[in-house]
RNA sequence: GGGAGCUUAGCUCAGCUGGUUCAGAGCAUCUGCCUUACAAGCAGAGGGUCGACGGUUCGAAUCCGCCAGCUCCCA
């Protein structure tokens, strides 16, 4: 069979996805072997996967394939996530754009119609881009968030929190997003530093009559639009300046209101005029000193963000504009004392990142986290689940489960699930599965069953179904104790960027302690953020996210998964360039091109060359040695050096070393041991290379032999790594230092490839020399390979480790360039054991250190000091 | 303001429990090769006082402290 010049990825990557999937390859059922289950943390419908989801998703492929391939019942569930308030601003922005339909002309029943279309679409676009990348799902476990069982789950969980206590209805500040016009939790708001103005304004100070005294008490705020809701003036008690305002009003300009001075120690003298404006319906602060003060709450702004009635003046305008007005009254008045550049942070919807987010009273529905947090807190402090890399982000979730809030999980959006409270018209409520249940529980609970009741019209955060993902991917919630679920719950390994630690990992163990009272995950594998070659974070406003079907279309799905793993350590962040998948791209054709190598030859049983088992011998070692050091690094989750040693085991070891010391001659034949412990030798570093790059592994096994039904490499399960030779790998790393050196030697004496040499080395230990001295013959093309007992005239020598070497040419020698590598090599020789005799010299190190240590360094004296004699030798003969 | 992490070759990064597998890999650079698997390749070479300063130790890129710069998280 005639192969490619080079392997072509597009061709065998369609061929062996569609193969695997047709021998149900990656479909898991429960049995009697150990399982090992990865849930895919679902990627949103609201658009393609970017590099960072590739990363993830190409970790979890290597787990899993490794999984699969070492005994395990592999399971990997793809799904994707509804994304609740991401999808309807995209869905609802598609309707304005692409149809000209607002929100509020559709009923809900329309608007989710729209939005199933979308999901349709887009969640169809990121399991193809799944599948192209050669992720082994099994694709009969696909799950979505708002599946009927995922959604009745997550009504059910709703219904037991609250009839557990754990969820209440109440109005308390929360997040306020003004364009999507929904409550927020804390977590789905991100700061940002920006150059704002802290406005002085003075207010007239009244006495309990509300005459004026005719003194003024300045404050300082940053949002003058907000004025309108001020219900207090708060100064700290120990403040001098104002201890004899007890007692006394203030003035509300614009509106005239009159406000108590109140004193707390809340306020801090030295921030700004050490006055401080009370507005409790707007500032999570003032809103605590109201609670405390008992102020007022006067709430001035609509939903939408602008102006309400309640504001009196400016009414309907946006808070911004509102705000430039404000300033100008102020002036205009003469109150204004003077404008100050000012930092500070402003907090932004996460999905809306162009929104300053509103702090808002409202009523909504909370989830109680102190008891939750709990069992949570332990399951990671204890081990239960150990988070990778280290414990790096130990402190972090320690920190946020110790100081957790109650969480905000309703929104007035319809694209989630609906929450399960039903009202009657006074606004009395129950919580109940559906409204029958609603109707009995009504009943029960106030004596009389109304003919309806109202649903809330409200839906639930995102995150209050994706927490539940690792059981009800099983339905460890609709259908409790049936068989999957007591067969991969808990699962092995969560793969997910740092960024959700608290949406989603936090939240995830706290529903599985409290559903399962067992941690949802054994181990959790952070992936750093992808960047651009520039350090910044890829992101779509940026445009520096390269489209993935694009880059496999460039380089093929395997050399996209080692440009993205080659250099992604766990947890760091890393760079992404396209040259890395060029280097892997190279990488394939490295090893087509050994195939086409090892192909091209004949075995036969006697050749009449000799039989390079030396060769044969050392390979066997040198790859149990590659392959332990693999599954201790798989073991800690360290995949880019897992995937470095096997890049380098096949270039260097196999390709560079291995196939050329066994290469017959042109067109020489093989021998057939040789020819069958080759193949033997490429099947292991391809099953070894295979969870990395599945495709052209695949490809490769099939090329070096017929297989049988069922013989291939992505069920092949591994061997333990078998015992190591140390002393064959000393001789391996002799035959490749000498080789080294007398190329180097070659290249100095500026020997063409093809002149030929004679070698002869002058050594104490011949015997190390006896196996390998045909494989160095064959590598510096000696034609003769000898031992000496002294200098030999007008050859070039060389000295490697303690051994010394002569190299006969044809060509005169050129002393100079010798003498340049001896002296250069004594140097360094020397100042080596000066810092070695140093240590021995020392007699705290002799008598402290460990005394193999002490021991060692006697070792390299020795060594040393015969290196030195050698070079000088050699010299000498200069 | 609090906390975490990072700083090693021109670039991107490895270096786990302190002692020649400790100064490494890939890319880039330089030299020589179109040697019948591969020029997308082969054979070699050069290049770093491991951010600064202290400390612990017989011994520090590695442990501790402090400082500087960068990044992230939290307020």
């Amino acid at each position: 069979m005639e192969l490619s010049k080079n392997y072509i990825p597009a061709a065998a990557e369609d061929k062996w996805y569609q193969y695997w999937l047709e021998k149900q390859y990656f479909r898991s059922v429960p049995d009697g072997r150990p399982p090992f289950t990865i849930v895919i943390p679902p990627p949103n419908v609201t658009g393609v996967l970017h590099m960072g989801h590739t990363l993830n998703e190409t970790v979890q492929d290597i787990l899993t394939r490794h999984a699969r391939m070492s005994g395990f019942n592999a399971c990997w569930v793809p799904g994707s996530d509804h994304a609740s308030i991401a999808t309807e601003t995209k869905v609802v922005n598609m309707l304005k754009e692409e149809k000209g339909i607002e929100k509020s002309q559709l009923t809900r029943q329309e608007f989710l119609k729209y939005a199933y279309e979308w999901k349709d679409k887009y969640g169809g676009i990121i399991y193809h881009q799944i599948r192209k990348l050669g992720c082994s799902v099994d694709w009969d476990r696909v799950t979505f968030t708002m599946d009927q069982h995922y959604y009745d789950a997550v009504i059910r969980v709703f219904v037991d929190l609250y009839g557990k206590g754990l969820i209440y209805r109440g109005a308390r500040m929360i997040n306020w997003d003004p364009k999507a016009k929904t409550a927020l939790s804390d977590e789905e708001v991100e700061y940002k530093e920006i150059n704002g103005k802290l406005y002085h304004v003075k207010y007239a100070v009244v006495n309990a009559a509300g005459e004026p005294t005719g003194e003024f008490i300045t404050i300082a705020t940053q949002r003058p639009e907000t004025i309108m809701g001020d219900t207090a003036i708060c100064v700290n008690p120990d403040d001098a300046r104002y201890a004899h305002l007890k007692g006394h009003f203030a003035i509300v300009p614009l509106v005239n209101r009159k406000v108590p001075v109140i004193f707390d120690e809340y306020v801090d003298k030295e921030f700004g005029t050490g006055a401080l404006k009370v507005t409790p319906a707007h500032d999570i602060n003032d809103y605590n000193l109201g609670l405390k003060h008992n102020l007022e709450v006067v709430d001035t702004l609509n939903d939408d963000g602008t102006l309400s009635a309640a504001a009196e003046v400016f009414v309907g305008e946006d808070r911004f504009r509102a705000r430039k007005k404000v300033v100008a009254a102020l002036h205009e008045q003469g109150l204004l004392v003077k404008e100050q550049e000012y930092t500070t942070r402003l907090g932004y919807s996460q999905r809306n990142p162009d929104t300053v987010v509103e702090p808002k009273i409202s009523t909504q529905w909370f989830v109680k986290m102190s008891e939750l947090a709990k069992p949570a807190l332990d399951a990671v402090v204890n081990g239960e689940v150990r988070i990778h890399p280290g414990d790096r982000f130990l402190a972090t979730y320690k920190y946020w489960m110790e100081n957790v809030k109650d969480w905000c999980i309703s929104r007035q959006l319809w694209w989630g699930q609906q929450i399960p409270a039903w009202y009657d018209a006074q606004g009395q409520f129950v919580v109940a599965e559906t409204l029958e249940t609603a109707l009995d529980k009504y009943e029960a609970a106030y004596g009389s069953r109304p003919a309806t009741l109202r649903q809330d019209e409200d839906c639930l955060d995102t995150w209050f179904s994706s927490w539940l993902w690792p059981t009800e991917v099983f339905k460890g919630i609709s259908n409790p104790g049936n068989e999957d679920i007591n067969y991969y719950y808990p699962t092995s390994v969560l793969v997910t960027g740092q960024d959700i630690i608290f949406f989603w990992v936090a939240r995830m163990i706290m529903a599985g302690e409290e559903y399962h009272k067992e941690k949802p995950f054994s181990d959790v594998y952070f992936t750093g953020m992808v960047r651009d070659k520039q350090g910044r974070k890829m992101s779509k406003s940026l445009g520096n996210s390269p489209d993935l079907l694009d880059l496999i279309d460039r380089f093929g799905a395997d050399a996209v998964r080692f440009g993205i793993m080659i250099a992604s350590p766990a947890g760091n962040d890393l760079l992404f360039d396209d040259s890395s998948c060029e280097q892997g791209r190279f990488f394939n054709n490295k090893m087509w091109n050994a195939l086409k190598l090892v192909k091209m030859w004949t075995p036969a049983e006697n050749t009449g060359a000799p039989v390079p088992e030396f060769a044969v011998e050392w390979f066997g070692n040198r790859f149990n040695e590659v392959h332990a050091e693999v599954e201790k690094l798989f073991r800690d989750f360290r995949l880019s050096e897992a995937l470095k040693a096997i890049y380098s085991l096949i270039w260097d070891d196999f390709c560079s070393w291995y196939l050329e010391w066994i290469k017959p001659g042109f067109e020489q034949p093989i021998d057939a041991g040789v020819y069958k412990k080759t193949i033997e030798y490429f099947e292991q570093l391809m099953q070894l290379l295979h969870p990395f790059m599945p495709f052209v592994t695949e490809d490769i096994y099939h090329l070096l032999a017929d297989r049988a039904e069922g013989d291939d490499l992505v069920i092949k399960q591994f061997q333990a790594p078998g015992s190591i030779n140390a002393d064959i790998l000393a001789e391996a790393s002799l035959a490749k230092d000498t080789i080294t050196a007398i190329r180097d030697a070659r290249n100095k004496q500026q020997l063409k490839p093809k002149d030929t040499i004679g070698l002869f080395v002058e050594t104490q230990n011949k015997q190390s020399f006896k196996r390998i001295e045909s494989i160095i013959a064959k590598q510096v093309n000696a034609n003769e390979f000898g031992y000496a007992t002294e200098a030999i005239a007008g050859a070039a020598s060389i000295v490697v480790g303690t051994d010394k070497f002569y190299m006969v040419t044809d060509k005169e020698v050129d002393p100079a360039a010798q003498k340049e590598l001896l002296l250069k090599d004594l140097t360094y020789q020397q100042g080596f054991r000066n810092s070695v005799e140093k240590k021995l010299s020392n007699e705290k190190f002799v008598a402290n250190a460990k005394p193999e240590a002490v021991e060692a360094e006697r070792r390299k004296l020795a060594d040393c000091q015969a290196r030195i004699q050698a070079i000088e030798e050699s010299l000498k003969l200069l």
